[in-house]
DNA sequence: GAAAATTATTAAGATTTTTTGAAATTAGGC
DNA sequence: GCCTAATTTCAAAAAATCTTAATAATTTTC
């Protein structure tokens, strides 16, 4: 689950978000000044911030400065000022976007979304280009949709494949079996372990050469599956 | 040099954002329909997309649900609708941003640069968080749920793994029995003490050169167990 | 130095997690 | 609409891990 940190002195506003977000499935956390927002950010695992402009002790356009200092987290600033520089400046310090008040709350909705899958799946430039990806003797094709062990070409089925692309693109990282389906089904894993498990069998089978005692496709007891990292 | 596609069927507009993006320096790329701009990032390198909503052959929308089943550009929706929910609809099915007309070109570049900062300097979630931990020669590597000892893998089991990941995040604090039970398990710790005592034992056969003279897993006698700090 | 309190050790039974085989359901191509 | 391939579900076997309880070894207290 997403933890969003929203933080502005008005309370009211902040409560408002609370609850459009709260529907979304995201947690959220709250903080009613800059200082309280470094300080949550500090102690807790948060994946996207919603900062008011005007506040007491330290304001957002500040507040932005520092955190940009150390994190890369998504920001999207709110503010009262709909002036054209001052969305300009906060954009430019390092807010990933700028929502003027009154705002539709169902667009924030929106605009919250679009900076998590930017944040958690959709990457960078970086690793966007690269696709072809290597592990040993086993190599995906990512344009041509192709797996290859040892030279010989291997079938997979679109969950099968993509699986194992999530798997060889971050090789050696753990991904659990919730992860791992929510990252393919795009959608909340309830009772899906089955499913995922039957889905690694049948990679198995078709990459290992030993399913019973995998070269690539190892499983973390009671955490998850990974691809092992070529030395 | 970071090359930008900018997408409308009005070529003032078009014309009129390449005189201030290559004022900042990018190199501008131009179609006039969605079709175009599909041809348009099949051959050439681009870095972020500016794509009108209302054009003939493939409009924005549909355009941008192609480019999102292969590629992860940064989009910016422009558009004369400034209805909430076109707003709404257009970044729920990709786009990173979108721009009602007529807009600022000032702020327009301004969240180009957002968003050409997000896709090639922040990051993602991924990367922002490599979660190491090192005390002398025991190293913990959170993301690949790894621990090695001088260099030599140890596998350890999922309680194992947590306790020593509490004692190392916080090295050179004291945990009490309870409180490592508490914190591992999420619940109550009675009569638990055995339970514990066990896994440390474990842990220190796993981790330790002799047992019995710990280098790493201290007791506090009376108190509980911490990992020594490195000095 | 002995008793009390705390920690360490061991191994077996209980539990959890993963793997597996096969059947049932769903989706896509012709 | 039928046929094939893909996906999901179910249940049970296998593997790994966890807990328990009984006992031993320490350290502290008196």
């Amino acid at each position: 689950m997403k933890s969003i940190l929203v933080c502005d002195d008005d309370r009211e506003i902040v409560d408002a978000i609370e609850i459009y977000l709260q529907q979304e499935g995201y947690r959220i956390l709250k903080a009613y000044d800059g200082e309280q927002a470094l300080q949550v950010l500090k102690e807790n695992e948060v994946h996207l911030l919603i900062i008011d402009v005007m506040m007491p002790r330290l304001d957002g356009i500040r507040a932005t400065l520092k955190i940009r200092e150390e994190s890369s987290i998504p920001i999207i600033i709110l503010s009262a000022k709909s002036e054209d520089a001052d969305k300009i400046l906060g954009l430019n310090i390092g807010a990933d976007d700028y929502v003027t008040k009154p705002f539709n709350p169902l667009e924030l909705v929106a605009r919250v979304k679009s900076q998590l899958r930017r944040y958690t799946q959709l990457g960078n430039a970086a690793e966007s280009s690269k696709r072809v990806y290597q592990v040993g003797g086993l190599m995906i094709n990512d344009e041509l949709k192709e797996v290859t062990v040892d030279d010989a070409l291997v079938k997979l089925t679109p969950i099968e494949y993509n699986i194992l692309l999530l798997l060889v693109k971050n090789q050696g990282k753990v991904f659990s079996i919730n992860q791992i389906y929510e990252s393919i089904w795009n959608e909340d894993a309830i009772g899906a372990d089955n499913t995922v498990a039957v889905h690694i069998r049948h990679i198995r089978e078709k990459i290992e050469i030993n399913p019973k005692e995998p070269r690539y496709l190892k499983v973390v007891w009671g955490v998850g599956y990974k691809i092992e990292k070529s030395k």
